[in-house]
DNA sequence: CACATGCAGAAAAACGTTTTTCTAGCATGT
DNA sequence: ACATGCTAGAAAAACGTTTTTCTGCATGTG
């Protein structure tokens, strides 16, 4: 690999030349400057990064830590960041905390070793973390700070960029497209109660229901198919009336799906269900799932821009940056609901 | 950031004793590792990577490049590759190359002069790009070679370790298990001609069904669920009989089902269809989907140790690791088949 | 003419490590 | 008593950059 030293002997020059002649940061004359670009393309000189970073003190790397890649919720999160980042220059290091705050925190602790420029971050912490959160606000502070953008989780109160989706609204309008139509039993499959996610789904489902009267009546899942099937059991085997239900995400709207038809309802004619997220499986089950969609990519895409930002000005104010939902009408709410596949690459 | 020479100036010790007795590298005595120590806590020292890696030329960083994040297929890969890598100390550079070749060299490129330590790639070129893969298996040939493992490609003709799964072995399986139920009439939907795992596949195909005297019947997808519908649809339209699908990959295979349906056809008991690679959705779909398995959060971790094997001894044998795939029945053939989920985190 | 100003380019310092070379003290063997 | 070898530790070189400082030299001004 031939260094920027063996391109200065060879065009006669000394290295500073060399390196200003690269980057423009000081004139140099023409004559010098070809004969650098000869040697640099004689040599196939490239730069070495490495030697870069520890000069500059920047890796162009940026770090990327999500709880559990099997959520195909984060590929397409990722993919957005890719795009963004990629084309900015930076290269993506990737963590997989597998929902344990144990690792979460060792994987924040390497990712500020490795002196990675930025950090996004979907953290398995619950809300009562303040400490680590302050933390992660703090990155390496006594010298340089790193930035952090989090996302789905509002840390804002942290002085933390958060690329969050308007949980309450999307929780109020599943609710409210079951009550227009004709639900009046409607059920909430709720996630983890430590998340805030899952409290402002549920609070967009109350405020829904209270507003025409309804009772309200709510089950906890943990998010995986498994969760909702065994809740979605329990309510049925306990003989409550139920003609609606919304899940705080798909995967337990599809095991409630699976529950429901075991125990002989018809989907949507005596029960309609809505889920959460719009994962594109949403749009393959059978029957296809009315859920509420969260734009994965263009979050990714976002939290890479906040991020990007950040790093040219950090005095910047700290943003929350509110995605919109929308609500997907398919099968299980609708027979003649969207009948288009989520056609992503796959 | 605190940095050797101020823990050495702290212990009042020269750098290059607080290196050895950081490393072990040279004996250093009780009291000096003592007051070492001491400096280290003190000051919350922390090893600069960036630093050690500009001497040791070697980043603990390894690249992985995928063809394309929306494919379900790839994030249990990764996670396969994460999980044994971070254990062994390593981060992983994530690229995304959409599919597209022109991307994937500049991909490789970038990896290149990242100076990670190796490259575990799932590569999108075709057969044809003979000089490609030569200057991938002599990456940075010049000084130290930097190795590269092969996911889902054989190119231990290249000289590069490949992890495959049998795809040969599997089209004969899946074509074997719709002969066993009696079909007569099977239309295989293939992938895109120019891969390697495709036409294995198609061979499996071919040699179940000659073995026992059936007509072939081939046509093309690209592995998009529309391809597979589209396939179908034509095959339908064109009058032919069809009592057995077997599909190339699972999207193809939804995507024939769906096809199916229109025109009337009840799955399994007219037709019987069955995909590849048992994406978890196929246990989700309604009908499930009976489906070869491939264990690809196997193939990520296979993949991971023979890199790791090959920065010890680089002169290892190149090999090539047959991962064996296993068919999964489900309702799409038959209707008292695999009743459980994949319950992966998700 | 004296002197400040600009400027292209070289030289050298710095980034934070690892690794090689050097030094001084001490023990050993003849 | 002296050459030899070993050892703990220091000093310095090296990795490949970027950035700051230094050096001549030409130009412009009073």
């Amino acid at each position: 690999m031939a260094s920027i030293k063996d391109v200065a002997k060879l065009a006669n020059v000394s290295i500073a030349t060399v390196s200003n002649a690269i980057h423009k940061t000081k004139p140099v004359s023409k004559e010098l400057k070809l004969r650098i670009d000869g040697a640099i393309s004689e040599l196939s000189y490239e730069i070495n990064p490495i030697a870069r970073g520890l000069k500059r003190k920047s890796t162009l790397t940026i770090g990327v830590v999500v709880t559990d890649m099997n959520r195909i919720f984060f590929p397409q999160v990722i993919k957005g960041i890719h795009d963004y980042f990629t084309k900015a220059g930076y290269s993506l290091s990737f963590f997989d905390t597998n929902d344990n705050l144990d690792k979460e925190r060792d994987v924040v602790k390497t990712l500020k070793s490795n002196w990675v420029d930025g950090i996004i971050i979907d953290s398995v912490a619950d809300t009562s973390e303040q400490d680590y959160f302050n933390y992660l606000a703090q990155l390496k502070s006594n010298s340089k700070k790193i930035p952090v953008v989090s996302i789905e989780r509002d840390l804002t109160s942290y002085q933390i960029d958060s690329i969050i989706v308007d949980n309450f609204e999307g929780g109020h309008t599943a609710t409210q497209h079951l009550i227009n139509l004709g639900c009046k039993e409607i059920l909430h499959i709720s996630g983890p109660l430590s998340s805030c996610i899952v409290k402002d789904r549920i609070n967009g489902y109350r405020s829904a229901t209270k507003n025409v009267g309804l009772k309200e009546h709510i089950v906890n899942g943990n998010f995986s198919p498994m969760s909702g099937y065994k809740a979605m059991k329990d309510v049925l085997l306990s003989g409550a009336k139920v003609d609606g239900v919304f899940a705080a995400n798909d995967q337990m709207a599809i095991g409630a799906i699976k529950a429901l038809r075991e125990h002989g309802r018809k989907i949507p004619e005596d029960v309609k269900v809505v889920g959460f997220d719009n994962i594109f499986i949403a749009s393959m089950v059978n029957p296809s799932l009315t859920s509420v969609n969260v734009p994965k990519y263009q979050m990714g895409q976002f939290a890479a821009k906040i991020l990007h930002d950040r790093f040219k000005d950090s005095d910047l104010k700290i943003q929350t940056k509110k995605l919109p939902s929308k609500l997907i009408t398919r099968q299980s709410t609708d027979l003649d609901g969207d009948q288009t596949w989520e056609l992503f690459g796959w």
